[in-house]
DNA sequence: TGTACATCAGTGAACGCGCGTTCACTGATGTAC
DNA sequence: TGTACATCAGTGAACGCGCGTTCACTGATGTAC
């Protein structure tokens, strides 16, 4: 009953706010390691527990901090899917830079997307989740126009990487339909892919240890059009 | 202070016990009528709306009703993914029966599975978020191999509708590249299109009312060989 | 035809939980003079 | 170089909400005799 409890001792500590984390006051770039927080609670638990409280949590600070930097949940989830566009993007031309020679630029652009969502598969479905995400946000309407450019200007060449009326400003027919199907196909593999579709495809057919190796075969074995 | 307050009023009624619904105790196909309220209030408010309490208020039952009969919420939402996998089976095959003669099967079958979609953009949401399933239950592992066969049995014949052992048994390795690809490519544009990823190509493109439209015209073009 | 009893179907009150939001606050930083 | 003050960054308590689960219950139905 007496106050000089253990929750009292240490007394000349400098800064005792938070017992465990010794860090300033002001955090100095609380954004930045708010959303490395909210990645690491997304590969955690997923998608459900990807809550303001548990990324504040993560970060180890009050859940109300969030609120000031990204003003609502779906202001940080927003980013969070912004800054997976834009390491889509970068996936995609990366492979397609240092791919082999004679290996089509489309085939490695398409690995690029495989990859990056069998690497980051709850982040890849945060980013189709519409309902979670501002999608007027201006940072993620850019991201978005990014790895739609990235994917789809490997398939038609009137997509200008740095267009600037849009992203398929001044397309024709044929163009449109071209990067519709390369952008469903593309986008088709990963999907079932992560959502374990192709399992039991995968499973019955005998030359193919798991579903990955049956999207790569099947991007492979795609016919198309030579590169631009 | 009395006891005699209005809400003693009406003692003559049969079965008072629900005021506004006059239905039986029994209510004798209650299971039917949850999933069909469930997809009422699916389609009312979306999947984040899909709660074991909202689908009890929307049949007017108690919300520990829908655990009798399904166990738990994950129970009441494959029940009706399963049912949406059944009537996405449907729609494929009888678009490929009513198809105009020498239109190929193939064609019909995918804008089946387009229809369906946009026909039900919630229930076909739910039918891929494994999170909110229980993949386990058998009604839906059946409805999947349902839906399954529906799509991939029309690009290739290996893939038989009464097939016994698994959706899949014995296709050899190009068989399962066809049918990884029929399906991807068909699912993602249904993907696509419900999420609205498309929407900025379609403005772009001068021959296109909306997305759809686009989505129709790539599978119009698909190449393919020609139906078994 | 009637009665007793078991089983099935659904109720409703209570619970604890984690959530996002609000709000008054305090500590740290930067700038004006 | 020092002081005052405004602004920015983050705190933490409190709130109400809807959720799923549990539990003892009651009404309805079916079956045995």
């Amino acid at each position: 009953m007496t106050e000089s409890t253990a929750s009292r001792a240490a007394p000349a500590r400098a800064r005792p706010r938070r017992a465990d984390k010794a860090g300033p006051y002001h955090h100095g770039s609380l954004p930045k390691a708010l959303l490395q927080a909210a990645e690491t609670v997304l590969k955690r638990g997923g998608l459900r527990g990807l809550t303001l409280r548990a990324i504040a949590r993560e970060a180890g600070v009050s859940h109300t901090a969030p609120q000031h930097h990204f003003g609502d949940t779906a202001g940080v989830l927003s980013e969070l899917a912004a800054a997976g566009h834009r390491r889509l993007a970068n996936e995609m031309e990366e492979q397609a830079r240092s791919a082999a020679p004679g290996k089509p630029r489309r085939k490695a652009t398409a690995h690029g997307y495989i990859d990056f969502a069998i690497g980051h598969p709850d982040l890849f479905r945060l980013m189709s989740r519409n309902e979670l995400l501002d999608s007027e946000r201006p940072s993620l309407v850019e991201a978005r126009q990014i790895s739609a450019r990235a994917l789809a200007g490997v398939f038609d060449a009137a997509t200008k990487p740095q267009q600037e009326a849009g992203p398929f400003a001044g397309i024709g027919t044929a163009q449109a339909i071209a990067i519709t199907a390369a952008w469903a196909y593309v986008h088709g593999l990963a999907t079932v892919l992560v959502d374990h579709r192709l399992d039991s495809v995968a499973r019955a057919a005998p030359d193919f240890g798991d579903a990955r190796a049956l999207v790569e075969a099947a991007i492979d074995s795609m016919k198309m059009v030579p590169d631009a």
